[in-house]
DNA sequence: ATTAGCAATCAACTAGCTAGACTGCCAGTT
DNA sequence: AACTGGCAGTCTAGCTAGTTGATTGCTAAT
């Protein structure tokens, strides 16, 4: 079993050990923080540490750093919640002051997440799948192409073009128009494949190779919409401590690159337990074994789940990281749901 | 003066020292390349190169590596065009292959190009400034708001939504609509905020204020579609070769992704000449001091100008590089090009 | 102009040594 | 039973010295 000051001096540990980058020996520990202990009765705990793989020794005669399961024993049960600084207070506040659209927002974002937690910084696009059509435009171009313009409650918008096979006049779009948007208008874009598949069916006869045109197009913009994509921002602080990962930064860069990993990583993750969520060192699969991934969810609007968090090396502030974390996805959750409510 | 044959030599180093990443040697260039003279005549072109400063030393009994200025007349004297290579022309096909909106273009793009050239690719959002307004809508959304959506003829599109001082119907809106869309239509972007400004002149008086928020939120959206914004790809290709950088990667990631650095760089640039451009070493500024740039325009559509590129050490292949550079330009060009037509 | 030969230079490697930092354990103390 | 002081053992990091091998620069000969 592990004593109440063993894990104590776990803490010390791991809070020492990402201060300075040294193992952290016995010596300092008695010394410097108030135990009020000898060196040699830390070493004891920190045999008992040892022996529950808790921390390690990367040689014999040098002080001990905290295993995965050290820092994970950290952020479940010891890690306080730092406050935000002053200046990170600041940070938010100013960037909360300037508005814009969509995009705009969400690369400020996490941009603001990488510049306050000194890590790498990611943001999955806002899911849409349960975002609901809020109007379908068409637009003709001339006699045989009309632009669909597709808008949902997100505030989101995408078009595409389409050649249609017969004339087009404004009364036959105009009809068109009102029949698309009386069969789409509160669909979701989950629900939006089915939907455009029977939509054929419902128009007369004559105007079925259009209506499958304008299907398809539509079709094609839900695809473009997944919330399948990234934003990363920050990159450079990975490769600023150096020495924090054992061979090179390169695969650990690549597959935060690469995207597939860390979009696994996310949809696995339960949001039901914690605001923030942490994954350290092998907890995770291939190249981000020596990381640690802080995620949380945020909203957009009343359901979007969507995620943000940070990649860095296991040895980080996980204290102020996920005070970070979780502030940033609050303040863009408001953010989202003030823009939305505005829409609505 | 500096011979011909010197010039071979300068050719032959600086393709060895990309290859091998060693410091070249008399005795290697004597024995592999077919010149058919001895190491010591070699040594003597070597001292001629190292007196005009396009070769250096690293210390006194090494071999030579190029300097800024080496590369710089490799590049512009005796850089030969290497073909693209079948899984590069491949790659491009493949890539053609696959048709989606513009975001989706340029992202995937810009990974082709890292891909290609094994180096971090940078591209800049097409200018929109010369690109012109093509529709304008409005969509009531309840008694006091509407929705603007701005379609420009490059096919992107902006939304706002605008708080409407009074109560709205559904004529208001189309007359507004013929009305704006009769003023806007044509114009460029660059125009838009000098005829924005007039456009509520141009209403009843009653319509006024309506105008003014109206021409508001379109001024926004135009705006938000500067081209002062680059994508990058292939981070992970800058720390790959770890010792390609003096000290630490640091600060050149950092100053890619700060952006600002590369965006004066490209807008520096004078297109007239060549089709690729490079930058080289002490050619720019700060941070990047150590690396090269190799950057091209493109066209999207008739006349909108944009850069994209590629960043790494100066030690690089410039002549594949440069063929992919351009390659890449000319087909995004194409491509841009094909939608424009087919949207016209 | 070119070449062969040779001395001089210097990084990279090796081996051996030392100093210092910890731990682990044991025996004694509270 | 918990804690402590002391001490031997272990290992790294850093230092020095010596060796090797690559490469140049120079000179004198062709």
């Amino acid at each position: 079993m592990v004593s109440d000051r063993a894990l104590e001096v776990l803490r010390v540990i791991v809070q020492d050990y990402i201060d300075s980058k040294e193992p952290v020996a016995s010596k300092a520990i008695a010394d410097r923080h108030g135990f009020g202990v000898s060196a040699a009765t830390i070493r004891n705990d920190m045999a008992l540490l040892e022996e529950e793989e808790l921390i390690a020794a990367p040689h014999t005669s040098a002080g001990r750093i905290p295993t995965d399961k050290g820092y994970r024993v950290f952020v479940d049960q010891l890690a306080g919640v730092k406050p935000l600084t002053p200046a990170q207070r600041r940070a938010i506040e100013q960037f909360l002051s300037e508005s814009a659209d969509l995009d705009d927002t969400l690369t400020r974002t996490v941009r603001l997440l990488s510049q306050l937690t000194n890590q790498v910084a990611i943001l999955q696009y806002p899911s849409l799948s349960v975002a609901t059509v809020r109007h379908v435009e068409l637009l003709p171009m001339g006699t045989h192409r009309v632009m669909t313009v597709l808008i949902t409650d997100g505030g989101s918008v995408d078009q595409n073009i389409v050649e249609c096979p017969q004339e087009l006049d404004e009364e036959v779009v105009a009809e068109l128009r009102a029949h698309l948007n009386s069969q789409l208008v509160g669909v979701s874009l989950a629900q939006m494949p089915a939907t455009l598949a029977e939509f054929p069916n419902t128009v007369s006869p004559r105007r079925r190779e259009l209506a499958e045109a304008l299907a398809d197009a539509l079709g094609h913009a839900v695809e473009g919409h997944r919330s399948d994509r990234l934003m990363m921002a920050g990159a450079a602080n990975l490769v600023r401590g150096e020495h924090d990962f054992s061979s090179s930064v390169y695969p650990v860069l690549e597959a935060i690159e690469q995207q597939v990993t860390l979009l696994k990583l996310f949809t696995e993750m339960k949001w039901e337990s914690a605001e923030v969520q942490a994954r350290i060192g092998r907890e995770n699969e291939g190249a981000l074994a020596e990381t640690a991934v802080l995620a949380s969810a945020y909203q957009s609007g009343s359901e979007h789940r969507a995620t943000l968090g940070v990649v860095g090396p296991t040895r980080m502030d996980y204290s102020s990281n996920m005070t970070a974390v979780r502030a940033v996805a609050s303040y863009l959750s408001r953010l989202l749901g003030d823009q939305e409510s505005e829409r609505a």
